[in-house]
DNA sequence: CGTGAACTTCCGCTGAGTGGAAGTTAGCGT
DNA sequence: ACGCTAACTTCCACTCAGCGGAAGTTCACG
């Protein structure tokens, strides 16, 4: 448990040290805690996590320890990641999901990495399905491949450099994936068999804003044993070119990057 | 477009004052709106907002005015709002929307409001289904019925206090919600019709946590013209009992008021 | 009942935060 | 073209909010 913060020397910025100890493996924090991971003065934290508390942005639960507030969930549902991007393709991913009961998800480019926007996963779907906020790498992933291939010169450089491997099917020489992305720019849909986890298959294909610029990737997983996944293929694609023109008609230039 | 903001002498308190001048109606802002909403004078909002924009809280749209970045959106998604109830709660929502392709929402309770958490709508689904983040009135709603129904004494006294109107449907006669609610307890499930908006019927049952304690509802919108929907009460009955018996069997205590 | 770890309160020093003033840019009406 | 207004940005000297070490409190465990 070593400290993650690196020391702000600005209020605001201590602030945002706090609240960045908070992640998915670390949703419940005793104030001990939040100070070692944020390289902080015991004293400093307790001042600044009262504030926080007092705020809405954090608050305690009832064993005393603390957890991120309906404040910064109220404004997080405000980022157009959410109120554009995902109100917009919602009803699409869930047309998606009813042709075939497989998890549907809808992520964008964040860094060298896809952040998931937002899954539909039933009670029978596979549960290894990727949540809300979870950063995918972009070479192994059927969403993540999709952003990659219509990605900058530079990006892609920078992914291939250096290619991490999840299982023994990730593709892992910078040839390969290359020409895996002249295919998928092709065919205009990416296609992956257990790369990130075993037992699941991807689909997925560009989400398209203003002016041909990429701006998403919506996938369809399933489990590996589903033969019939490329006859969704086509309806994946005819999904995702309305969800384009809706983008597109909306405006949504603001989910940019 | 009168200030909104209290003065607020702490940074973090001040920091808290801008991001709160955005909500649904504010999703994008300038400089000089965020300072007058927010009651502050304009170099400070402007200091404050390059420093929020450099911690990724806000980001600056490409037409210059500012949004609610990804890092809150990435912090939001940690709230147990978020990643408890709404993830325990989707597969349920999921099924009971295949059910009949009528929009599913799921809601807490938030001062004397329903917070709504989620809610699932295709594309066929009628369109007034209040997003993520919305705050109904209790009296007034479905699910904001079932939270008013089993909260406090004092809660209900102060709700009937005041009893808005939104349709001429809607109920505000203090003694007839009060009939309501006796009625909600002993059937189980609340139902309304066009209180709210019109065109809309409701079914909305409680969801239970550790301790017999309700800690939020769960509903069903339909059209009007829909008959069967009395018929689906059951089922949402069933679907809103298992899902307690998963929050209480996760020990979610951290939803609490 | 002693030890340690987590949390809270206290308080005097100091530099980060403040906000008025002035400068820059952009759009609009005449 | 030109002034006018409003939005935004930069500058800088004062001062008070924030800082954090020290000491006190609470709690769990052996």
């Amino acid at each position: 448990m070593v400290e993650i913060g690196e020391a702000q020397k600005s209020v605001t910025g201590r602030a945002f040290t706090v609240l960045d100890t908070f992640d998915a493996g670390h949703r419940h924090q005793t104030l001990a805690q939040i100070a070692r991971r944020a390289g902080l003065p015991l004293t400093t934290v307790h001042r600044l996590v009262h504030e926080l508390v007092a705020q809405g942005a954090l608050s305690r639960t009832p064993d005393g320890a603390y957890e991120i507030g309906r404040k910064i969930w109220s404004l997080g549902i405000l980022a157009s990641l959410h109120s554009d991007l995902r109100e917009l393709a919602l009803p699409y991913m869930e047309d998606l999901y009813q042709l075939g009961n497989d998890a549907v998800q809808i992520g964008v480019l964040d860094g060298f990495r896809c952040l998931i926007v937002e899954r539909i996963a039933g009670s029978r779907t596979l549960s290894v399905i990727s949540k809300p906020g979870a950063r995918l790498p972009l070479h192994a992933s059927g969403v993540g491949k999709v952003l990659l291939a219509y990605g900058s010169k530079e990006l892609q450089e920078a992914v291939l450099d250096s290619l991490e491997s999840y299982t023994d099917k990730t593709v892992t020489d910078p040839e390969k994936v290359r020409k895996q992305l002249k295919q998928i720019k092709d065919q205009g849909f990416a296609h992956s068999e257990e790369e990130l986890a075993i037992g699941a298959r991807t689909l997925a294909a560009p989400i398209f804003g203003p002016g041909k610029k990429v701006v998403a990737a919506l996938g369809i997983v399933s489990p590996v044993d589903n033969r019939e996944i490329m006859r969704i293929a086509p309806l994946l694609q005819v999904s995702a070119n309305a969800l384009s023109k809706k983008l597109i008609a909306a405006g949504v230039s603001k989910i940019v990057i």
